[in-house]
DNA sequence: ATGGTCGCGCAGCGA
């Protein structure tokens, strides 16, 4: 089975790139984030066309998340399992529940989340405060919900680099979000709680993103952050054949998203697939010369 | 390396 997480930012403007990268890659469930669209708006249709039932969870325009599964899709969880409240609640512990950021399921057998991290905006803000107080509401429904000994898959774009080795430049990076201890902690406590970096585990190397900023080439100079991640719990480790970041979706025409989808293959490895980081690096820094 | 680009929606904000 492959899942993948992807930050689509807009399903509506990415679909013909969604169709061609579900040819590309064929996975069998694909979480998806920022789908910036209304439930009413889901083209649950069109992924019935193709196989994959559309669990969507959105308001419209900002945030929206959603599971594509080609292999059944039941017991779906929204928002923590709390209702959306109006996004004018007062600031605070409501914060968690003001936008769709969180839609859960049961895909052949395995419970995967699909998650969108607060982005935070600046240290300090109102916004990312209300971002570390958006993780402390994700662990605790993962303590309420879920059993470590149990099979887990969290996607996602969880808006935090773990790591130095996860920035193109941590000295730039300094005093930004995505990489400031608080966020870096709350992404720890998720490890400590019993998941697991599938990525990471597979990639040991720096240099891997999967999200650069659309603005000053930064994609051809790999001037990036990994910052969507897929968690697996200790039972799906073993099971884990095979882990990547596809920056080939990064590319081209119709206009990709600015991040890449993030796959790995549980149990059967899937549809062999070159994500393009192969001779990357001198092909990078030719152009970071210029 | 706080913006040179996107998406949304029609001005300017969010990422």
């Amino acid at each position: 089975m492959r899942i993948a997480t992807w930050n689509v930012n807009s399903l509506k403007a990415r679909l013909e790139k969604v169709w061609w990268w579900l040819d590309r890659a064929e996975p069998d469930v694909v979480l998806m984030q920022e789908t910036k669209l209304a439930d009413s708006d889901a083209p649950v249709a069109e992924f019935a066309e193709r196989g994959y039932e559309l669990r969507h969870h959105g308001e419209g325009r900002w945030n929206g998340v959603a599971i594509a599964s080609r292999c059944g899709a039941s017991d779906v969880v929204t928002n923590f399992g709390e209702a959306l409240r109006p996004a004018d609640t007062p600031e605070g512990d409501d914060a968690p529940y003001a936008e769709a950021r969180m839609i859960s399921a049961v895909c052949g057998g395995v419970p995967v989340v699909s998650v969108y991290a607060p982005n935070g905006r600046t240290v300090g803000s109102r916004f990312y405060e209300a971002k570390l107080v958006w993780f402390e509401r994700l662990e605790r429904w993962l303590q309420e919900s879920w059993d470590p000994d149990e099979p887990l898959v969290l996607g996602g774009d969880l808006n935090v680099a773990p790591a130095d080795d996860d920035v193109w430049d941590p000295q730039a990076c300094h005093g930004g979000t995505h990489v400031s201890p608080p966020e870096r902690e709350a992404f720890a406590r998720l490890l400590e709680r019993g998941l697991i970096d599938a990525y990471r585990l597979h990639h040991p190397e720096p240099e891997r993103y999967s999200w650069w900023d659309y603005r000053a080439g930064n994609f051809h100079k790999n001037y990036g952050m990994r910052i969507d991640h897929v968690l697996v719990s200790a039972p799906v480790v073993p099971r884990v054949s095979w882990a990547e970041i596809d920056r080939e979706a990064r590319k081209g025409k119709p206009t990709p998203s600015d991040h890449a989808p993030v796959l790995i293959d549980v149990d059967a490895p899937g549809k062999p697939l070159d994500a393009g980081w192969k001779g990357a690096a001198d092909r990078i820094a030719a152009r970071r010369k210029r």
